[in-house]
DNA sequence: CTCCCTTGCTTGAACGTTTAACCAACTAAA
DNA sequence: TTTAGTTGGTTAAACGTTCAAGCAAGGGAG
C-alpha cells in the first residue's frame, strides 16, 4: 500500500505538503503540486479512506434505508441515488428495514454505527423515523411534515383524474392499496379533489377493494383509477376473468410506470415519478445538511408526469355509456 | 464521542485492557471484563469503525456490483444479501455498473478504493470482471468458469421443458432475450436438452423473436417457453392482440417468478430462484475467502423450483391439437 | 528457596491522514 | 533600513484502535 509518506520521502518534502498538494488545501507552489501529483499517479496512490475518516470524522458514506427492498420502485431509486451520490464522491451503504418500524429504526442505527455521514430514508408506511445523530433526508410525500423531497403524489392523482374527466368519464372508481400509506392517501386526495362536481366517485381499498371495484363496473362506472400499477394489473386480471374489456368497457389507470406497465396489454396509462430528479435533490439536501448549510428547497416536491397509453379511452360502449349531464 | 480511552480512565485501567475485554482477545479477568462491559454499555460506547479499519486493514464492508440496478431481480438479491451480511456484521456498499463493461470495472475499482474487504458481483452479460486486489465472489451461472454460486439455470430450463413435455406438448417455441447472456443460454440449453426426441423446437431471440414466436403459433406450436417473465408478459400481450388465448391455444412459461407473474392473467407458470440460499452462500464464500480459507462449495449451484400456474395446460384446442406421435 | 510458568495487566508504537502552529525567506511598503 | 505581509513550506500532534512485547505478582514444582 502506497501512502502519503512514500510520496513525501520520494520527493523529499514533508507529508503535510503532500497532503496539501493532493487535497488543494494549504499553500503549495504550482510546480510542487505538479511534481507530487505526477509521483502519486506513478505510484498509483489511493488515499486511505479509513485514515481520513478517522482524522476528519467524515466517511463520505451515506446510508440508505428503504421500507422493503422488494418494493418495485426501489431499484430505480437505488440506481439513480447511487449515480447521484457517485458524482459527489459519496458511497451508499444499504440496509433493509424488513417491513417493520422497529427494524427500520435498527437499520438506521446500524448505519450510524458504521459511521455514515448522513441518512436517506424512504420511511415505512405510516412511520416517522426517530431523531438520529446524523443528518437525515426523508423521501416520502408532501403531507408528511418530515418530508425532505418527494414526487408530487397529490399532483399525480390530480393529473390522472383530470385526464379521466377530460375524456368524458363521469362515474369512476378509485382503488387504493393500503390506507396507512400517506403516499397513497395523497394520491387519492389529488384524484378526488380534482374530479368535477358532476362526477361520482367511490373509493375502495386493498384486495377486497379489487373485487368491489370490478363489481361496481356493473353499476355503470366507466373508469378505475388505482394508486399503483401492481393494483392495476390485478384489476386487469379480474376484468379479464369477468370478460370486461379494457378500455372499451372500462378505462384503467395505474401509478409509478413500472417496467411491466408498457408491456402489459393494453399498455397501462399511468403516472411516472421523476426519480432522477428526486434522487438528485435528495443527495443535494443531505449534502447541504452534512456541510451544515441550510438545504435549498427542502420539502419541495417534484412534479409527476402523466403517461397516457391504451388502457384509457373515451367511454364509448353503448350499454355502459352515460351521456354527459 | 465516547472512546475506549474514556472507559479506560473511568475504570482506571489501560486502553489495551479495555480493547481486549471488549473484543475478547487478550488476557483479562472475568470480573474486569464485566466491569468494562458495564461501563461501556452505560456510556453507550460504539467502536470507531474508521479507527479499527485503519489499524486492522479491514472495514467489514462488502461491495455489491450489479449489471443494472433496475434489474427486477435486484431488490430481492440486495435484500437477502443485506440480511445475510448483517448476520455476519458486514455492511453492503452498492454500485451500479450502468449497463457497460467499462462502468462495471470502474464500479469495482471505486468500491476497492473505498476499502471494501470483498466484492460480490453479478456480472454484466458476457463479461468477466478483471482481477481485483480483494477477494471476489461471482454470481452468474454454472457455465461461467469464474462462477462462485448461482441458481441452476440449466436445471431450471430442464424443469420447465420436462413440465411442458409431460403435459403433452410436442411442438414448442423457445424464446430468449439476449444471446450474449450466459444465464439465458444455460436456461435454453437446459430446455432443449431435456425435450424428448419426438419433439420439435424452434429457438428465437429478442424483440423480433417475440413476433416470430407468435407467428409460429399459427404453424402448430402449442407452447412458448421464455427465459424471463418479462418476455413472457410481452408475448402474452402480443397473443391477446392476435386473439390467441392462453393456455387454451398455447401454453406460456416465464422465468424468475417476478412480482407480477402471479398477478397477471393467466397467472404465469415460471421457475423461481432460491435467492435466499444463493445470497447466503455468496456471503459464506466471500467471508471464507476474506479470512483466507478455501470456501466450501464454491462453484456449486442452487436448484431452481418450478412454479406451475394457469398459463400452462394440456394442449387441448381441437384446431391446434397434434396427437402424440 | 529458587526457577519457571501462568495470569492479568501496562507500555508504546503503529495504522495514514489532516491541521494548527510555526518558521524561513523573500517582497513591498514606509 | 526597518517593518509588515506573503509565500512555501515544516513540525508535531491528533484521530481511536489494535497488538506485540514487557512486567509484576502469585503459584507450583523441584
Amino acid at each position: 500500500m502506497v501512502s502519503i509518506k512514500k510520496i513525501a520521502s520520494d520527493i523529499g518534502v514533508s507529508t503535510a505538503t503532500v497532503s496539501n498538494a493532493l487535497t488543494g488545501k494549504g499553500r503549495v507552489s504550482e510546480e510542487m503540486v505538479a511534481r507530487i501529483q505526477a509521483r502519486a499517479d506513478e505510484l498509483g496512490y489511493r488515499p486511505s479512506i479509513a485514515a481520513r475518516a478517522l482524522k476528519t470524522g467524515h466517511t463520505g458514506i451515506l446510508g440508505l434505508v428503504m421500507p422493503d427492498l422488494t418494493n418495485p420502485l426501489f431499484p430505480r431509486i437505488a440506481q439513480t441515488l447511487s449515480i447521484a451520490a457517485d458524482r459527489r464522491k459519496l458511497g451508499i451503504l444499504i440496509a433493509d428495514s424488513r417491513g417493520s418500524a422497529d427494524e427500520q429504526s435498527e437499520a438506521l442505527h446500524r448505519l450510524v454505527d458504521r459511521g455514515v455521514d448522513g441518512l436517506l430514508v424512504v420511511p415505512q408506511k405510516g412511520t416517522t423515523p426517530d431523531p438520529m445523530p446524523v443528518p437525515i433526508a426523508v423521501i416520502n410525500t408532501a403531507s408528511d411534515p418530515t418530508n425532505s423531497v418527494s414526487a408530487d403524489h397529490w399532483g399525480g392523482g390530480a393529473l390522472v383524474a383530470q385526464h379521466i374527466a377530460d375524456i368524458g368519464h363521469r362515474k369512476v372508481i378509485i382503488l387504493g392499496g393500503d390506507k396507512v400509506s400517506e403516499v397513497q392517501r395523497d394520491r387519492i386526495a389529488g384524484m378526488t379533489q380534482t374530479l368535477r362536481n358532476d362526477m361520482q366517485a367511490s373509493v375502495f381499498w386493498g384486495n377486497r377493494g379489487v373485487m368491489q371495484a370490478v363489481a361496481e363496473v356493473q353499476t355503470g362506472a366507466t373508469a378505475i383509477m388505482t394508486t399503483s400499477d401492481l393494483i392495476a394489473l390485478r384489476v386487469r386480471s379480474e376484468l379479464i376473468r369477468s370478460q370486461v374489456s379494457v378500455p372499451d368497457l372500462v378505462s384503467l389507470t395505474g401509478f409509478d410506470d413500472m417496467t411491466f406497465a408498457s408491456i402489459m396489454h393494453p399498455a397501462l396509462t399511468t403516472v411516472a415519478q421523476n426519480v432522477e430528479e428526486i434522487a438528485s435533490r435528495a443527495i443535494d439536501i443531505i449534502s447541504a445538511k452534512i456541510q451544515g448549510a441550510a438545504p435549498a428547497q427542502e420539502g419541495e416536491t417534484v412534479p409527476m408526469r402523466l403517461v397516457v397509453r391504451q388502457s384509457t379511452s373515451i367511454p364509448t360502449h353503448p350499454a355502459k355509456r352515460r351521456p354527459p349531464q
